[in-house]
DNA sequence: TCCATATTTCAATAATCCTTGAATCGTTGA
DNA sequence: TCAACGATTCAAGGATTATTGAAATATGGA
């Protein structure tokens, strides 16, 4: 992730309705949901979440295919871990044990090394 | 941090000077930087860098203090971990195991963990 | 007190983004 | 083929945000 996609990423995330969509997207798992399932769950209309979708698509934190009749969205992972991840790099940068208590959080990502800690 | 502060500190790290400015300040460190020098440093009118540093207060980034005639400014290294927390968070709803890859990225924060998985 | 320095504030313009509802497109089943 | 469904696109508007340069504020030294 360069600065150009964090960028991009971070404006796609500075909006209620899309953060809400991103959040019901991570809950919906690999899955996915259908965009007019994401209207009902977030209470927007179907026209406005599209446009919504379509911001977060091209930011590249979520990812349509189609199917049958509805169009599936589904949280990227990959791009979300890269925000994060970006976001680390400058917080470390020069200064790698200020943000030390960050690394806490990470364990809620991995459980093993939690275990292997204790 | 709650969404609302995270909205706002998307909003805030979504302009690349703004952003530019933050990195700036992180690699200058917990002694901050004059806000005439953050304006050198990114090239930017000091006008212009004086409302994009109010507009990184206002969302909690960073903070003020006055030295003399000069106004130093200050990453807020717990409000970039908070948003980092938040992120992760979202990630990770619903499925602990997605974004583990994340987890390998916080060594970066954490040598001592790096140490005693060894 | 007066001047120079460091920075902010203000007003105006320009640019970008969000919302709405109507029209359109692609898909499926009768 | 036609109607219905799920979703997107479009144009218009309203709202928010960014940039600029000039004026104002605060501080420290002569």
């Amino acid at each position: 992730m360069d600065q150009r996609q964090a960028l991009s990423a971070f404006a796609a995330l500075a909006q209620e309705t899309r953060l809400q969509i991103v959040r019901v997207l991570v809950v919906a798992g690999p899955d996915g949901m259908a965009a007019g399932m994401v209207a009902e769950k977030t209470a927007v209309s179907p026209s406005n979440v599209s446009f919504h979708l379509k911001e977060l698509e091209r930011s590249g934190l979520i990812s349509q295919k189609r199917e049958s009749r509805s169009i599936i969205y589904t949280a990227n992972y990959n791009a979300l871990g890269g925000l994060i991840r970006f976001l680390m790099e400058d917080c470390c940068a020069g200064n790698p044990e200020i943000c030390a208590p960050v690394a806490a959080v990470a364990a809620c990502c991995a459980p093993k090394v939690e275990e292997k800690l204790q």
